[in-house]
RNA sequence: GCGCGGUUAGCUCAGCGGCAGAGCACCUGCCUUACACGCAGGGGGUCGCAGGUUCGAAUCCCGCACCGCGCACCA
């Protein structure tokens, strides 16, 4: 054979050519543009009948650049968009970005420190400015990066979440909001980043399991009209005593009964303040003394407002004391402020006891900040309403016993489990603070009138601002990111306009994400689907793993663990594996660089897009964490990928080599045996892929591939190539078809290098016009119909098959036992057994293909019962010896090549193992209540394998006893 | 504290009521004209522990242990 220039091949898969090949195709061919366009025309060759399919992409911040968890989420993605396209849905995937308020307005402030400007003295509007100057330049990488994962967008749809378009949609949600009463203003404790000088949602604080370790002091508050007596508080925050308003002790508690309704001296201000009675102190806790600090905890808020206590705030923006406290506190920040309280509390003689303590401290998702809780006017959304609403769409109903799912939902989860979580959350649910006090993000659509503290809402100005502007001022404060957010599948097809996308694409099908973002996208998305529409936004959410590094941790940026997707993509040196690591400076540095030069002294080889793909979607099972390592790529993705290179390329040279054109001969058992598996494996991919099971779509992919296909078909294959023109032919159209099919299979996984085969092979499929009938329409792969899985499947065939396959292994393992050369030709003759009817016969159909894999000068086939041995193989020949097994029985003649006494020990190993089986299925037999209580095709089944064993078991006894006849 | 996952071969994981599986790693033999990123063969597991249900349990139920994740917070 030659692999000459008709082949089209390269001997070897270069991943880089291959991708920017398949760019230019499918771009220019505008492969992933929806059948109807944004404006509502249909392409000039579209077809408006195909249902929509249409996923949004989780938005990546505009700060962002491409990691793991991004890969494979869009893989996902992209993997369903393509087999809808390719199923004839009308698959439209919306790319876009999200403005990150509080992250990006830090990362350009960072830039304009570097530059030695201070934002606050730019001012508002100019630092706005540079803001969106940085995202022109920097804020499409991680689309970019996005292409280079193969991601079929219809890239002229892409949004970004301040677009005016989509910030229309927000002013109008709030206005809508606020007019039902489900936004609302109002004063209240809410959590407080000190470093970014904003307020944050609940679900934007963290608190670590255990706690912190802290302190807790026990503080003498000694009583106003008799300091000889006092109380004593305890407290994990003696520096915001300054803010206390009262005492709090509960009702029934004996030993403070007598205190309520006087009043003590609150130490280090002199300020006297009552005692208080109250439930919601618990006695267990410290001294079962409480004190109330309205303004900086959230239970003493409550507690005030019971009680009618003004709250007192002592705390700046920045969490240093303000001028509410003693003049020795102003200006220090909140630690140091402790460390002088508790010195200024000792030196009083007023601090009783100081105990170690674990405290629950919460801190800021992204500063990672201790929260401030901070009474402050903001702006909330009203969720409980919203939560209930959403609640019934997923089939909750609310009972004497709380919520209960009553019924099926209209959402499905995949993984299944996922909807608890989600219910959970719902129904403990609290309002959302969406006030932020930064710049970046879309300003509050509400006016303060100066005089009288009227607040005037629209989506535009509205009118009686625009009468008399001087008298308003509109909000300071900017909405959470997540308020643009949770409108994003509704926005970006054009909502609240009446567009032809929104008609058409809305609601979405699927949405893929991480569960991370559970309750801070998924679950308010559907709120406001709900309240907006009416509609959920997407009928399956799939919450895929979260990246593991190779010892089990969460891949992160600041510990340097992460395995980069662009370097699993293009290669990386050794220095640019190792400078993640350099940068993050994790405790563990040393050793991470130590692996890192063992592992890959010389860099790592880039894998390319197809690879990464494939080894991501291989892994993606349906538990919750996915372990990776750089080495996996190479493990999985790219081993497999260059074996569907080779296998393609096998198949193209032997279309190259066989006749152009005469006729096509009759398919042979292996040819209809292959297609009836190609069939198997189209259905348990289609099945997979509906499933949301991608680990099952790569397997399945991968084991037809390796094991039916290469392993062999395309052996079987090398024999009926040289076996007459007509025959070659035959086989050069399955192998051909089939590859096609398999392309076609594994394209949504591996959309490059699919493309690429199937270029060639389709084009050689014509040249010597091998279709058969099949001939796919489309040129490109990707616009290809995908096979529908119902082809039809010869099971009986693939059985016998099967028994096929283990005589030929079982003529390699005789040959291997017995210490004969592999090159060693033997000859077989095949006795067939009765429990596998047509099994000779296929043996004989395939007798010159079988030879040549298993080494044989003949095979000769007999019926059941036996036709009389040809010499030399009968009874009694010297070195004569079996394979048994339960579909026939292979005799062969080993001579004195052979080493007999292994082969005793070989035979006695199986009969041991026949032997056990046979006992426990035996004993099972004759177990009454195993008759009696099993299924009757079990018991059924249970005595054929019995029947099989004993006539093995004798067949082998019979084999041993030659054996050791022959000595 | 409450909830959710996980614990199966040295490693990564499938299997989820009726013979313990795959890939990698390991051992042996092969450069067989698609592929040594390969081919053929092989060894390796009391399925975390302890009970129960069942004719039968890796699989279902109840505890326990350990690992991971989420929610809550008694100041």
């Amino acid at each position: 054979m030659s692999s000459g220039p008709a082949a089209g091949l390269a001997t070897r898969l270069d991943p880089a050519a291959v991708e920017a090949e398949g760019w230019d195709r499918w771009e220019s061919a505008r492969a992933f543009e929806t059948e109807v366009d944004p404006g509502g025309r249909t392409r000039p060759d579209g077809d408006p009948r195909r249902e929509p399919f249409t996923i949004v992409i989780p938005p990546p911040n505009i700060t962002g650049r491409l990691h793991m968890g991004h890969a494979l989420n869009n893989t996902i993605q992209d993997v369903l968009i393509r087999y809808r396209r390719m199923e004839g849905r009308d698959a439209l995937w919306v790319p876009g970005t999200d403005h990150a308020g509080i992250s990006t307005q830090t990362v350009v402030r960072k830039h304009l420190d570097a530059e030695g400007v201070d934002y606050r003295e730019l001012g508002r509007d100019a630092f706005i400015a540079r803001v969106w100057e940085w995202r022109e330049e920097f804020g499409g990488v991680i689309l970019e990066q996005l292409r280079k994962l193969g991601a079929s967008c219809d890239y002229r749809r892409t949004r970004f979440t301040m677009d005016e378009g989509l910030s229309r949609a927000v002013r109008t949600v709030f206005k809508a909001l606020y007019d039902r009463g489900l936004i609302y203003r109002g004063k209240r404790v809410v959590n407080w980043c000190p470093v970014d000088r904003t307020a944050l949602s609940d679900d934007e604080v963290e608190t670590a399991p255990e706690g912190e370790p802290g302190h807790l002091w026990s503080i003498r508050y000694p009583l106003a009209d008799d300091p000889r007596h006092h109380l004593t508080v305890a407290t994990t925050r003696p520096e915001t005593l300054f803010g206390d308003v009262a005492v709090a002790v509960h009702p029934e508690d004996a030993r403070y009964r007598g205190f309520i309704g006087r009043r003590v001296q609150l130490p280090l201000t002199g300020r006297v303040i009552p005692v208080i009675a109250d439930s919601g102190v618990e006695r267990e806790f410290g001294t079962g003394c409480l004190k109330i600090t309205p303004a900086h905890d959230p239970h003493d808020f409550e507690i005030g407002e019971r009680h009618g206590l003004e709250p007192l705030n002592v705390m700046n923006e920045d969490a240093t004391l303000n001028d509410a406290a003693p003049e020795a506190f102003r200006g220090l920040d909140r630690y140091e402020a402790r460390r002088e309280a508790v010195e200024a509390l000792e030196a009083a003689g007023l601090l009783q006891a100081v105990t170690p303590h674990q405290v629950p401290l919460g801190r800021a998702q992204r500063s990672g900040a201790p929260i401030e809780y901070r009474l402050s006017d903001q702006w909330f959304v009203r969720m409980r309403p919203l939560a209930d609403r959403a609640l019934r769409r997923s089939g909750f109903e609310k009972g004497e016993a709380g919520w209960e799912k009553v019924r099926e939902g209209e959402l499905r989860f995949h993984p299944a489990r996922w909807e608890q979580v989600y219910a959970r959350w719902l129904i403990e649910i609290r309002d959302w603070t969406i006030s932020r006090q930064i710049w970046w993000g879309h300003r509050i659509p509400a006016w303060h009138h100066r005089e009288t503290g009227e607040v005037a809402v629209g989506v535009e100005t509205p009118a009686e601002v625009l009468a008399d502007p001087g008298a308003w001022r509109q909000d300071e404060d900017v909405l959470d990111t997540w308020f643009s957010s949770w409108l994003w599948p509704m926005s970006t097809l054009g909502w609240p306009d009446d567009t032809p996308d929104l008609a058409r694409y809305f609601p979405t099908s699927v949405l893929s994400t991480d569960k991370g973002i559970l309750f801070f996208w998924v679950a308010r998305m559907n709120f406001a689907g709900i309240e907006m529409t009416d509609r959920l936004p997407y009928r399956d959410v799939y919450i895929h793993p979260t990246v593991l590094d190779e010892r089990g941790a969460v891949m992160s940026k600041s510990k340097g663990n992460g395995v980069d997707p662009l370097a699993v993509i293009n290669g990386a040196t050794l220095a640019e594996l190792k400078r993640p690591v350099e940068e993050a400076r994790p405790t563990n540095m040393k050793e991470l660089l130590r692996r890192v030069e063992r592992n890959f002294p010389d860099g790592f080889e880039g894998v390319g897009a197809d690879a990464l793909r494939f080894t991501l979607v291989r892994l993606c099972s349906e538990g919750q964490e996915m372990r990776l390592s750089l080495s996996k790529f190479h493990e999985i993705g790219r081993r497999f990928l260059t074996k569907l290179w080779n296998a393609s390329r096998f198949a193209l040279i032997a279309l190259d080599e066989i006749d152009d054109e005469g006729p096509l001969g009759e398919p042979q058992a292996e040819d209809r045996w292959i297609v009836s598996r190609a069939n198997a494996c189209a259905s348990e991919v289609r099945r997979a892929l509906d499933s949301f099971d991608f680990a099952a779509v790569g397997a399945v992919l991968y084991r037809f591939v390796w094991n039916d296909f290469c392993d062999w078909y395309v052996e079987l294959a090398k024999v009926r190539l040289r076996s007459g023109p007509e025959a070659a032919r035959r086989t050069a159209a399955t192998l051909g078809g089939v590859l096609s099919d398999t392309l076609h299979l594994l394209h949504p996984v591996t959309p490059f290098v699919t493309e690429h085969l199937f270029a060639r092979l389709r084009l050689a499929m014509d040249r010597k016009d091998l279709w058969d009938g099949e001939r796919p329409e489309a040129d490109l792969l990707t616009r290809s119909a995908f096979p529908d899985g119902r082809g039809r499947r010869d099971r009986k065939l693939e059985e016998r098959f099967e028994a096929l396959q283990r005589l030929v292994s079982g003529v390699r393992k005789l040959r291997a036992d017995a210490g004969l050369p592999p090159d060693l030709r033997l000859r077989v003759r095949v006795e067939e057994s009765p429990d596998l009817p047509g099994f000779g016969a296929l043996l004989a159909e395939c007798r010159e293909p079988v030879a040549s894999l298993a080494r044989l000068t003949s095979v000769s086939v007999v019926p059941p019962g036996g036709a009389p041995s040809p010499p030399g193989l009968g009874p009694g020949a010297a070195g004569r010896v079996s394979i048994v097994d339960p579909a026939f029985e292979a005799q062969t003649v080993l001579g004195e090549a052979g080493d007999l006494e292994a082969l005793r020990h070989r035979v006695e190993r199986q009969l041991g193992r026949l032997g056990k089986e046979r006992e426990s299925t035996r004993k099972r037999l004759s177990n009454p209540g195993f008759l009696a209580g099993a299924d009757p095709a079990v018991v059924e089944q249970a005595r054929g394998r019995l029947a099989s064993l004993e006539d093995q078991t004798e067949r082998l006894r019979e084999l041993a006893g030659q054996l050791g006849g022959g000595r």
